[in-house]
DNA sequence: TTTGTATAGTTGATATATCAACTATATTGG
DNA sequence: CCAATATAGTTGATATATCAACTATACAAA
């Protein structure tokens, strides 16, 4: 392992990897919904798979922070994708659905994440994603910051 | 190449990884400086090493909007860690200097730095990162949104 | 020179990231 | 049941991301 200037290591290559793969997802995105960003497409479409999570489990889902959710989800409301209604079992949690138009939306988001996917990833092995995936789950264990000392 | 829910693909590993790896770098940033955001003591190095550049340039080389950088030279000149000077070719730009405080900080940082990569890779053989770098620059090369549909 | 165009950087608006403080509700131990 | 503690979510503050509009300056062509 070579130790480099920052713009030269391969973390930084991530960092590019990232954010390409971003815009592309947005620009896709804007394709075919008006006005929605990819972090809200996404906690729609998490959403969707698993209807019963809270907030907090949408944020450990998506590596995002509860306050995060918490203002995604109020824009997702303010544009009639969503509704909130308090928990029965929990006051303290909301019980999140779907609207109609939401799920219209999400109707045309599957094409678009496929192809999302099928964009980055083309031209690679099956083989090479499963080693690349290996190594980025590597990369994240090193990471993880020690609870105690964090 | 596999299409699966968001939650599930290589890219959603790959979000993952870049999250946990800047909330390491932060961590270790804390240690040796405060009050001090990765981007912009990755600025900072970025201007240590390629003194001349504009930020139009700075901007290209950290993946990051002409806007943001902006902001975060507004803010290292704010902490006494830079200076902005009219540039004497072109009264567009401005001609950047580390001021010695900015110095006395960046002599720390080259530790933190090659702390963060070698955690971060620590147990991948040069081999493995030398693949890993590959498929990134695939990823990277398949996510440019052609220009002219932009 | 003048006009047109390109470039450098700023600023505003909105979304998200992160951390900390806070409220409300649950839960647990006694 | 009550007190202590934990959890769900909100809110505020600040930093960054992104896009668009804008100013100032440079440059190129006529």
């Amino acid at each position: 392992m070579t130790v480099d200037t920052p713009t030269q290591t391969v973390l930084y290559t991530l960092e590019q990897a990232i954010k390409a793969y971003r815009k592309l997802c947005q620009h896709n995105l804007d394709a075919v919904a008006d006005d929605l960003t990819v972090d809200q497409a996404l906690t729609l479409i998490v959403l969707e798979k698993y209807p019963a999570l809270s907030q907090q489990q949408i944020a450990e889902l998506v590596f995002k922070d509860k306050a995060s959710i918490t203002r995604i989800i109020e824009l997702l409301t303010q544009k009639g994708l969503l509704t909130r209604d308090i928990h029965p079992q929990d006051r303290r949690k909301f019980a999140l659905s779907i609207t109609t138009q939401g799920k219209h939306i999400l109707a045309h988001l599957a094409d678009t994440i496929a192809l999302n996917q099928q964009t980055a990833l083309a031209g690679l092995a099956d083989e090479e994603i499963r080693q690349f995936h290996q190594t980025l789950q590597k990369i994240i264990a090193n990471c993880l910051v020690p609870p105690a000392c964090a």
